[in-house]
DNA sequence: TGCGGATTCTATCGCGGTATAGAATGGAGC
DNA sequence: GCTCCATTCTATACCGCGATAGAATCCGCA
């Protein structure tokens, strides 16, 4: 096993990678420059191109990179157990959790995206469209067994559910007493809440979903 | 009233501050060159400079242009008549009627203003964090006044449902069926249902605030 | 017709940014 | 020590963009 310089590459390269992220999201895609990311990482502007082959595939390495593994998890959390109240809890809990050390990552994907040449920001936006339908899928269901409202109207309240979420973004880690937690619990509430059925409230919440015979 | 060349000037001046709104929306403000703009004014691209001395001094202006009335106009709902409910419906759909017309400037405000230097950033912010205030007045009307949840975070509450409004923004134009009316209605239950204090729901909701004197 | 201000033009400077070519370096293993 | 390969370097081509200078044009009006 002659194996030592393809994991040290590897390891490079995402450290390449986490570097362009952190450089795009403090400055844009255009509003940054390929030598701010060598600066990062402490090489020559050049050197760059031994890990990409262009600015563009920076970026598009930058927005695919976790966002499989996001969409995956959320995919996981709708098939999984619980009533569709709990599971737009933790989807909400799992959409802000990762921005705890991967925010430069979240960040670019959800400003950057659209500056990708049109094959690869496809490539990245069917993500974005997958992970739209897990999130409304859970109200649909929500709506089918009676645990929400049936006159909501899934798909803008879905889009509304993920934007906010998403604006929290620009504002986590600024804003002071924002949490990670404390984010997550309002909005959930918010929107538990909002999407909920009029008569059953909190009193009989407990007992689960019933109406709908 | 031998005027004529000043009104003409103004109106071409307009007409240039949008086509830079137009283009910073489509390309954002570095993907954006003056050229493109020029372009949209089919006139030639050192021309533009004589309608603004940088192209960041024709960002600040896309940036300010409206705003100010925007926030003027916040301010007449919060101190207009209606219980804190209304005034939150009203705040919403006040927020995003102007995109039928206006999208460009409201798009180039959210996503670009960040681009600004240092001084002009904090004279734009300054419109953002009065518009924040006055819906977190709303919001902390609302729960003093009884009518909504006692436990509301209104700050993280507030960012969350401008943060749904704005991200709408993004979608508004492309997502069929999405009308303004209909995203309004749609956002303003949402939050109207999740902010709410849970015994008073609907039936005596239409009797508006009192208690508080 | 000619004045004068507003507007647009041509021409050009100079910088900074992406990307390429090919040489140098450095460490692991024979 | 020598080889091989990954990595980083120097040097530079190339071009697009923002901005300036100053001339030309357009137009209302006396």
């Amino acid at each position: 096993m002659p194996r030592r310089a393809r994991p040290a590459r590897k390891r490079r390269a995402a450290e390449t990678t986490a570097a362009a992220a952190r450089v795009f999201a403090e400055r844009g895609y255009h509003g940054a420059t390929t030598q701010d990311i060598a600066d990062v990482l402490g090489i020559r502007q050049a050197s760059l191109y031994y890990y990409f082959r262009s600015k563009e595939a920076a970026l598009e390495e930058v927005c695919l990179d976790g966002v499989g593994a996001y969409v995956a998890r959320a995919a996981a959390i709708m098939r999984g157990p619980g009533s569709a109240a709990d599971k737009l809890a933790q989807l909400v809990r799992h959409h802000i959790a990762p921005w705890r050390d991967r925010a430069d990552f979240t960040r670019v994907f959800l400003r950057e995206r659209h500056n990708l040449p049109d094959a690869s920001r496809h490539r990245v936006g069917r993500y974005a469209r997958r992970y739209e339908r897990i999130f409304q899928q859970v109200l649909e269901a929500g709506v089918a067994a009676g645990e929400f409202r049936r006159d909501l109207d899934c798909r803008i309240a879905t889009l509304g559910a993920i934007g906010m979420c998403n604006a929290a973004s620009a504002w986590y880690g600024v804003e002071p007493g924002a949490t990670l937690e404390r984010i997550a619990g309002v909005f959930a509430a918010l929107l538990l809440e909002g999407v909920r059925t009029p008569m059953m409230r909190r009193t009989s919440a407990r007992s689960g979903a019933r109406r709908r015979g």
